[in-house]
DNA sequence: CGGGATCCAAAGCGATACTG
DNA sequence: CAGTATCGCTTTGGATCCCG
């Protein structure tokens, strides 16, 4: 297999990039910002997506080290997604990428009239 | 086909995550972000992708409203691409991830040790 | 110079069903 | 509760060749 991480590593924007793959990696960014969510809990805050697809945004998300996973040895079972150290940190990409969205949105909506 | 633009003109962060689905659609607004760059120079600064892939991309994120294309009717053909203003608008988000991807960078490594 | 057309392989996503 | 396994479909990206 060709490895085009060549850039990555070296280039912020395709490193950048690599980790906002998924398609859902924003949103769950966002929902993990206030602090640990538990994985049911986060399925009930993002309808839209299932647990399989769910699960394995997390996993990546996980692997790229913007999310840590907190396992409780109980019964029932008891797991908690929250922000790494970096993670925490991209919070200020997603204020930014908050109020560009809603200029995008709103500029998008005056290109239609 | 099912549309899953139901949240898209809604939540700015899935309507941001799909205007910034291509590959390398951060590197080209970067490279654009200082005036108006022509076809084949943008293809000069971006070695890892062939035309093709590069018309495709182009083609999208002028599909999103982020990016204009001029083109002069003279022999030989001249294009020019060019940020929106909401293209334009774009660059603080640049620069959260650039900022934010270096700092990744810098902490993945040293995870590494 | 600035592309388009075609084709292919790979990746991504989601539905469904099952599990410790 | 918090997942995994499997599968099919759709979406990308990229290579190659061709064109006004």
């Amino acid at each position: 297999m060709k490895e085009d991480t060549e850039l990555f590593g070296i280039c912020p924007y395709v490193t950048s990039q690599k980790v906002l793959t998924g398609k859902w990696s924003l949103l769950i960014l966002y929902h993990l910002s206030n602090g640990p969510v538990r994985f049911n809990e986060l399925q009930r805050r993002l309808p839209h997506l299932t647990q399989a697809t769910l699960s394995k945004q997390l996993k990546g998300l996980e692997g790229n080290g913007l999310v840590v996973r907190k396992e409780y040895q109980q019964l029932p079972p008891k797991v908690e997604y929250s922000l790494s150290s970096i993670g925490q940190r991209f919070q200020v990409v997603l204020d930014s990428l908050e109020t560009w969205g809603h200029e995008y949105m709103d500029y998008m909506e005056e290109q239609q009239k």
